[in-house]
DNA sequence: CGTCGAGCCTGAAGGC
DNA sequence: TGCCTTCAGGCTCGAC
């Protein structure tokens, strides 16, 4: 689930739910891991706090918390979901499902749950947000993201195309799924070299970053693996349908949209890649095509 | 500086 | 049907 468009939900969602103004009354934690490492620490960071905001920035969300009193500075709790990671408000009486690694109970008979099977989420406490954004690149979706920065960030390093825009520390937010849409949209090669790309094909990346989000967010996110057996996450209200929309990720041997050609499945930065050969021309210096099904 | 492999975890899907 | 293997939307750390 969890990209730039399904965490932008999650905010919306948690945000449209009212949580924004109540309080924290009781913290659990049943993986400390999850919580940062110590149960204890992170719930008596949070625990008595009312929540004052809900943002993200990139992946990861934020829900801002009051001070505690005049010597207390506040805080955050930083949310980034991983691969399974769900993170929703519910009745506090609604039955949990075992896989529920931290809840804070809320002074409104809700809780704000954080679900995840797979345990690579985190749910931790810090001081001040800066704390993960001074670690993290441009938020494609914000103001200053332009094609002149965009081209900046590009000029300056001969990476992977791909393994470049997945990483968080210069663009925040593009995961596996939406980077291979965008290269497709462009008609990138994911090998390309970073400082190899023409001015032109700069801007088309541009254009097609930000069009498979809003894309992504008009049809819900997108969820893969769907299907029977799906669990179903207590106070979801919107259907994902993003994953009926995309062009190349997941549909290995279909008809690219474009050409018609088929869609082929690589390996670029050790995640799995796919593209039409036809569209997505190689340019410049690409390293070790034989991995091309 | 850039790439690679391992590790963190569990459930689903595919092969036999 | 059941067992075993492989794979997965992410990120971090250490090695080369």
């Amino acid at each position: 689930m969890p990209e730039l468009p399904e965490v932008l939900m999650v905010v919306q969602g948690l945000t449209n739910n009212g949580i924004i103004g109540r309080r924290i009354t009781q913290t659990t934690v049943t993986w400390p891991r999850s919580a940062g490492g110590s149960a204890e620490v992170f719930s008596s960071a949070v625990t008595g706090r009312t929540i004052q905001a809900v943002r993200r920035h990139g992946k990861y969300i934020f829900i801002d918390l009051d001070s505690a009193g005049n010597l207390d500075p506040g805080g955050t709790i930083a949310v980034h979901l991983r691969m399974s990671g769900r993170l929703y408000a519910a009745p506090a009486d609604l039955p949990l499902t075992g896989y529920e690694r931290v809840v804070l109970s809320l002074d409104d008979h809700r809780d704000v749950r954080f679900y995840d099977p797979r345990k690579f989420g985190r749910m931790v406490f810090y001081r001040d947000s800066s704390a993960i954004t001074d670690r993290l690149g441009v938020d494609p979706l914000n103001d200053d993201f332009t094609p002149s920065v965009l081209a900046g960030l590009l000029g300056g390093r001969k990476r992977q195309i791909k393994a470049l825009l997945l990483d968080q520390s210069v663009i925040a937010g593009l995961g596996n799924i939406y980077t291979d849409e965008a290269l497709w949209r462009a008609g990138i090669h994911p090998l390309q070299r970073s400082n190899t790309l023409t001015a032109g094909k700069v801007d088309s990346l541009h254009r097609a970053i930000r069009s498979v989000l809003l894309q992504g967010i008009s049809n819900g996110g997108t969820r893969l693996g769907g299907g029977k057996g799906n669990f179903i996450v207590p106070g979801t209200t919107s259907t994902p349908r993003n994953q009926n929309h995309l062009a190349v990720f997941g549909r290995l041997g279909e008809a690219c949209p474009k050409c018609g050609n088929d869609i082929r499945r690589i390996v670029v930065a050790q995640r799995s890649t796919h593209l039409c050969p036809v569209c997505q021309v190689p340019a410049g210096e690409i390293q070790d095509l034989s991995a091309t099904q």
